[in-house]
DNA sequence: CAAACATATGAATAAATGCTCATATGTTTG
DNA sequence: CAAACATATGAGCATTTATTCATATGTTTG
């Protein structure tokens, strides 16, 4: 950012006194989280974030099950599905183990049902 | 899709035994939700999928705050930050009232404050 | 009412995302 | 070991998304 836009940040007589405003701006900047969490944050959402992963998480609820099952379940390619697990799996939300040919998917832990019931519990009001 | 590639699909000895595989897969689509709560489902997390929009809930869990001061506290636009406000008021996430020439944005319900921490304690582990 | 202020919004653009297609990797089986 | 099977992955493409810029809307104040 160029000094002269600082100037005109500052300068702006924008909003309430300008003492109070600089102390809320303070106080903010000071429970803001570290940035990388907040990245860390936006990432596990995003990956709650697509219809597609949801449909995925909803069957692993009920049970394990391999790619080829998931991608027949839900319509779609496989390769579709492995793109998306790839991704569910780098978000800790899933986990894979291979048994023989296949790879079975499952939950990795218990917050991924608790998140996705507290969005239902959102959306249903 | 194609008459022949639906052929492919489903003569595709595919995965455990015939019958037990079309089992698990009627099974899968009779628990999943519809495609409207899904979607839904998919839109709300999408909402907290950006870490902009991350840092506003994070400001709104201190306390009410106007546009403006939003603006500097996070160190961008005004414009960004009301578009970004746009997508939160529409997930329901967040809400505005008129204060004069201001608007006073606040958290909607605690459902936000209950998602996000569910998420940071995913993400601390 | 005009000027200043606070916010919202449409268009444009660059970056991210989801899917497809082709193909690579890894496992079992004859 | 070769062929079949199950999954993963890179490139390409169309769509979505986050930000910026310019401007519109709405409110207060002189």
């Amino acid at each position: 950012m160029s000094a002269e836009k600082m100037m005109a940040i500052s300068d702006a007589p924008c909003c309430d006194v300008q003492e109070v405003h600089a102390d809320k701006v303070q106080y903010l900047h000071d429970r803001m989280p570290d940035e990388s969490k907040l990245y860390d944050l936006a990432e596990l959402f995003k990956a709650f974030g697509d219809s597609t992963r949801i449909r995925i998480l909803f069957a692993l609820f009920e049970s394990d099950i391999c790619v080829c099952d998931l991608a027949e379940s839900l319509g779609m390619t496989q390769s579709a599905i492995s793109h998306q697990l790839r991704l569910l799996k780098q978000a800790r939300l899933v986990g894979g183990r291979r048994e023989g040919k296949q790879i079975i998917y499952y939950l990795a832990d218990d917050h991924v049902r608790t998140i996705i019931s507290m969005g239902m519990e959102h959306i249903s009001e």
